[in-house]
RNA sequence: GCCCCCAUCGUCUAGCGGUCAGGACGCGGCCCUCUCAAGGCUGAAACACGAGUUCGAUUCUCGUUGGGGGCACCA
């Protein structure tokens, strides 16, 4: 290729009275990108994730200085002639097809400019699946070209949120905006080669278009005013923006594998910004000459995206790169149907989190929002990397529901270990505001009485306060329905059966038939004095299995408990 | 306004011309039971509408309606 350099230091190629681009707004490299360090996942997340391989975000992310502008990335597979950049070659020509032999390169590449949502969540998860189902190569790519609106804080929730959900990405996370030399250097080449110009139309300009397209019921796009127009001395030092030379005529079709084929009158689609008049590039140039460059081979993203494919595909055409294998996943709206908003609340993946959702959950619940395979509900991780397919998607929009959710997360914590999901709860107590630091005892109670805790939480949230009177010692503090089953009748109830209990051996068993034996003797339902018991014992009308919560606290505290509200 | 996508129980979905339209969540009932759960059994619940094509349409085509997305020097 011939790499003419942006701007000015490439006459040769660069048509004849033009001004260089001015690049007020360019900051030194070395400032650009602020590595993340603190947001690396906790080792016990990366632990559960047995899937996954380890170049994850364990590893760190290499500074973004180290990936050169115009050097082929680590990942680029410059064995692959049907990959990479051959810029120069003529336009329009047939298009090289991807080969079937080469593994797939998936991307996920989310803007930094706002939390990880559960659209982008899963978006990464399908990609994901996807690179690890076919054997292919999975890469994170930060799309922080818009410098206003990208912060460090969303760059590092979208790491945390993709430790989370477990998906972890090969190789070094690539910034977008370390790489706009290269994005120049390809709208350089493009404009040699007459393939984009430049418009030096004025936003206002452009505004003003766009309202007068407007008020005459005309489609809004660029009028491509500068398209064949020769830049004359009065334009002379002026700002302009570099525009792609889109085909005006024939159609574009996107060929999507979630869609099928989608077509585009050409003659919709206008002349796009390639390079801003401060001389950085827009999403649309970087998105194609990163991904080109990165080798992808499928791009896997939101539907929101469709129409975006059409456009890049003219540059892609432009540039003779390799056409990627596109899928277009539909959006996920809140449970109303209407799109998922902050009004929905937990958008970001980490309100997950925080509301006690096991990612395991989280990738079984998002992975059949759009995807499924014949009647399965359940299905793990590692069965959803041998069964994924671009085949199953569903291409239409779906809905949170979070009963559902609920209930696999129900699933998922039945399922879990108990001394796994004791860690668990631990380390979430330990998350809560404030924290909730348990005692050795503490520890040691919730582990045994896990099997009964556990099949009685939806969520970890529950299950902490489900566990709430194995935490501490001494009498309870009743809730409303625990203070209710505490009638002064039944507190003597309770007072009479005292000396039973005293007298019976303290294991589970023993202790449900000397309450059993008292009940027949007192000539009331079991209920009857079981349920006052548990009242006392735990503060609340329901627990697990009294008799097993009995023997779990001992004797002493048990009668402890008892005897304040034995009267 | 223009372009694009979508449409099966309330929700997530299976279906790929002939099915009693299946499963899951949720909801109701029954069983189990010391509570609440979990579990088992069971019930109600859908092909948006209108034209075609066909011996036959949920399935194919067109239109209508209804949702959603996109039309930036945002990504």
């Amino acid at each position: 290729m011939s790499p003419a350099l942006w701007p000015a230091r490439s006459p040769a190629t660069a048509p004849p009275p033009a001004p260089a681009v001015p690049g007020p707004g360019r900051k030194p490299r070395s400032a650009q990108q602020p590595p993340p360090s603190q947001g690396r996942p906790s080792r016990r997340l990366w632990k559960a994730q047995k899937t996954a391989r380890n170049t994850g975000p364990r590893q760190r992310p290499a500074p973004p200085a180290a990936i050169t502008a115009s050097a082929p990335l680590p990942h680029a597979r410059t064995q692959a002639p049907t990959r990479g950049l051959p810029i120069g070659q003529p336009c329009f020509k047939p298009l090289p097809i991807m080969t079937e032999t080469t593994k797939p390169v998936l991307r996920f590449a989310p803007s930094p400019t706002g939390m990880l949502h559960i659209g982008g969540a899963r978006t990464a998860l399908f990609n994901w699946l996807y690179a690890r189902h076919t054997g292919g190569t999975f890469l994170l790519r930060i799309e922080d070209t818009d410098r206003e609106r990208s912060t460090p804080e969303a760059m590092q929730a979208i790491l945390n949120g993709m430790a989370w959900m477990g998906l972890n990405w090969d190789g070094d996370v690539v910034y977008q905006f370390a790489r706009a030399d290269r994005h120049r250097e390809v709208a350089a080449t493009l404009l040699a080669e007459g393939k984009a110009y430049r418009c030096y139309a004025t936003a206002e300009e452009l505004t003003a278009m766009r309202e007068e397209q407007k008020a005459a019921g005309k489609p809004m796009r660029y009028d491509g005013r500068w398209r064949d127009r020769v830049p004359g001395p009065e334009q002379d030092g002026k700002p302009f923006v570099v525009r792609l030379k889109a085909r005006q005529t024939g159609e574009t079709i996107v060929h999507d594998k979630v869609l099928g084929d989608v077509r585009f009158e050409n003659s919709q689609l206008d002349d796009m910004v390639l390079l801003r008049s401060d001389g950085n590039p827009t999403y649309m140039l970087a998105v194609v000459v990163d991904d080109a460059d990165m080798g992808v081979t499928h791009v896997i993203r939101g539907a929101d995206h469709l129409n975006n494919a059409a456009r890049q595909l003219q540059l892609i055409e432009q540039m003779g790169a390799a056409i990627p294998v596109y899928g277009h996943l539909p959006l996920i709206n809140g449970p109303d149907g209407a799109k998922l908003s902050k009004r929905h609340g937990a958008l970001a993946v980490e309100a997950y989190r925080d509301m006690g959702y096991l990612p395991e959950t989280m990738r079984n619940y998002l992975l059949r929002l759009g995807w499924s395979h014949g009647d399965d509900e359940i299905i793990p991780t590692a069965q959803a990397v041998a069964w994924f397919n671009l085949d199953s998607i569903g291409k239409s929009a779906a809905r949170m529901d979070f009963k559902k959710l609920d209930n696999l997360n129900g699933h998922y914590i039945r399922e879990t270990a108990d001394d796994v999901l004791a860690a668990e709860v631990i380390t979430f107590a330990e998350g809560l505001t404030p924290p909730r630091i348990l005692s050795e005892t503490a520890r040691t109670r919730l582990k045994s009485a896990m099997p009964g805790l556990k099949e009685r939480a939806k969520t970890l949230v529950e299950l902490v306060q489900g566990a709430e009177f194995l935490f501490t010692d001494g009498p309870r503090t009743l809730d409303a329905a625990a203070d209710k089953l505490l009638a002064p009748e039944a507190r003597a109830i309770l007072a009479q059966a005292l000396p039973a209990l005293e007298a019976t051996d303290w294991t589970a068993a023993a202790l449900e038939a000397a309450t059993r034996a008292f009940a027949e003797a007192a000539g009331v339902k079991l209920g009857a004095i079981a349920q006052p018991l548990r009242a006392a014992m735990t503060g609340k009308a329901n627990s697990p299995p009294l008799f097993d919560m009995l023997a779990l606290l001992g004797r002493e505290e048990s009668l402890n408990r008892l005897r304040a509200y034995a009267a």
